[in-house]
DNA sequence: CCATTACCCTATCGTTTTTATAGATTTTAA
DNA sequence: TTAAAATCTATAAAAACGATAGGGTAATGG
């Protein structure tokens, strides 16, 4: 299942991308527009930041905008931060691998062999999207 | 993230197609051999067994055993009895659809739309591998 | 009858997700 | 300089879910 935070942060990013102005978009907007839980979409959109997609801008005028092109924002990366790995199985991540303990041998797995592929099927459809593609 | 469930479920199957007797296989050996705690395979055998995957037999010389051909076992209805869902997101799940209920009109949802093309390229694998395709 | 093994129900523990609460800090406009 | 508007930070509560364990029941074979 995808996680609400990615959702949401999803929705947020094609928001900003949709408004395409250079002028900071409060959260309050965002939330309200997407019918999102404002202080959950707080912590969304400050992770976000911190992670190089977003700039933001306090005080009065203030909010949240796009630093990149949306067309130059690749959904790998997006995925990444906000949900994670790609892959449903740490053993075959290219990001986050982690060793199976109950594994003697993962070139022996069933589940391994089917989990490649399906990491690489996902991957080929995250790498094919920008931010750019979602919006029309 | 798969869960263990599945995990293991895939991993009984497996064991259960490679031994290819017609006699049953107990929980015990499945379990010492491919490391899983014995009590949750149970409940996992379990409902392999509902879902008309498994056969068994009580008692003495008892166990578990596969009731179809492993070339006929396809992947997409393994997963859905042990993972649920293929999709990502109610909202573009085949078997399993529920709306969204912050989204105002799906067609117009940048999530749905990446989503949609997530869980076609899922299924696609899901649907070119059989148990069988597992086993070498 | 007795040992073995699948079946079934329930409780528990731990983790993650999601949301809520409360305030601190920074910036801007007047 | 002051007040308001907004982001930032931390915490924690609540809910959901995952994984596992315990214990008893039912069937089967010898």
């Amino acid at each position: 299942m995808l996680s609400k935070k990615t959702k949401y942060g999803l929705k947020a990013l094609t928001y900003l991308a949709s408004v395409d102005s250079k002028e900071p978009i409060q959260i309050a907007e965002i939330a309200k527009h997407e019918n999102i839980s404002q202080k959950f979409l707080e912590s969304i959109l400050l992770s976000l930041r911190r992670n190089g997609f977003l700039g933001s801008k306090k005080g009065k005028g203030g909010g949240y905008y796009l630093i990149k092109d949306p067309s130059e924002i690749l959904m790998t990366t997006v995925m990444r931060v906000l949900e994670g790995p790609i892959a449903m199985v740490p053993c075959v991540s290219l990001n986050f691998y982690e060793k199976c303990d109950d594994c003697p041998d993962e070139h022996e797995c069933s589940v391994h062999k089917l989990m490649l592929q399906v990491r690489d099927s996902a991957l080929e459809v995250y790498r094919s999207n920008t931010l750019a593609d979602l919006l029309e």
